[in-house]
DNA sequence: GGTCAAATTAAAATCATTACAATAATTAGA
DNA sequence: TCTAATTATTGTAATGATTTTAATTTGACC
């Protein structure tokens, strides 16, 4: 964790931009719950626990600058809220996403899939992709087993 | 034009919805407007030039609902407001988009493009798809050929 | 024509996010 | 070290999209 914390400050120094108290302690919460999508809310909340004098702002505004170092990816998943989604270290693409309209859940896919697809599109419609946004929207395997019967 | 909206009249009966002038006048924009985005601002200052009476809130209520029957996909593309697209009649999946990240414009891909990626997802996460969001972030042909110079 | 539920309206409320202005911390040079 | 200049942070106000409310209208059905 400390070795990952260490990269990303080198990665804000590297474009003059420091990691402040704040943005640490930011960059802790986002680490400790790499599994989750948080919302900039949520992370708000967690940041505070350990510094109560964040304010709201300094969090959308440390999120925004993560996201533009490409450190945490900004999802949306059609909720109002955006979310932010830790990048796998060294990872070329972003990873896709299963979204569970029974519970709610959001599963990640780190495989790539899309090579082929991207390949297609670069040329059948002369598009140069920088990114992706992939998510497929369905049942979860425990939403599947809890209810084996659709009869009402 | 007349036998899509008889169409559509049809599936929100069988909902025991009706088509009310407002409602019409709704679909009718987002016909002539097919191959645009329209933000639920842009329906409402369209629909208002044919039916001045009608109010930002019945748009968006009428959006919601033509979204419920999968008339319209709810689309957001990061910018902070969703967009409404017509789906294709017979459509079994929601097509994709590029986003051109130099002039903002979005091009639409109707080719299905995922059935293998699909099949994969469905049986190594046991995960039963019902639908999908796939958008692709890049450079369009039209400002590849305006910027073929990257150097300042 | 009368009744009832659904639909619409305008206005107000809500929610996420951003902008602002004042304050605090940090840096670079004298 | 001291001072000016820069950068970051804070709380709050403002904004903008969307939803709710409460009152009114519409339209199908008897």
């Amino acid at each position: 964790m400390e070795k990952r914390i260490e990269r990303i400050k080198k990665q804000l120094h590297s474009q003059s931009y420091k990691l402040t108290p704040q943005r640490e302690a930011t960059v802790r919460v986002l680490l400790e719950h790499e599994e989750d999508h948080l919302s900039a809310e949520d992370v708000y909340l967690l940041v505070k626990e350990k510094s109560p004098e964040i304010g709201l702002a300094t969090v959308y505004r440390t999120l925004e600058l993560l996201s533009e170092l490409k450190v945490v990816d900004k999802i949306n998943f059609g909720d109002g809220v955006s979310r932010y989604d830790l990048r796998q270290e060294g990872a070329t693409h972003f990873h896709h996403h299963l979204v569970c309209i029974e519970c709610g859940s959001v599963d990640e896919i780190q495989e790539d899939l899309l090579g082929d697809v991207e390949k297609v599109v670069e040329k059948s419609w002369n598009f140069k992709i920088k990114d992706h946004r992939l998510t497929f929207h369905g049942i979860c395997s425990r939403c599947q087993e809890n209810k084996p019967t659709e009869t009402s």
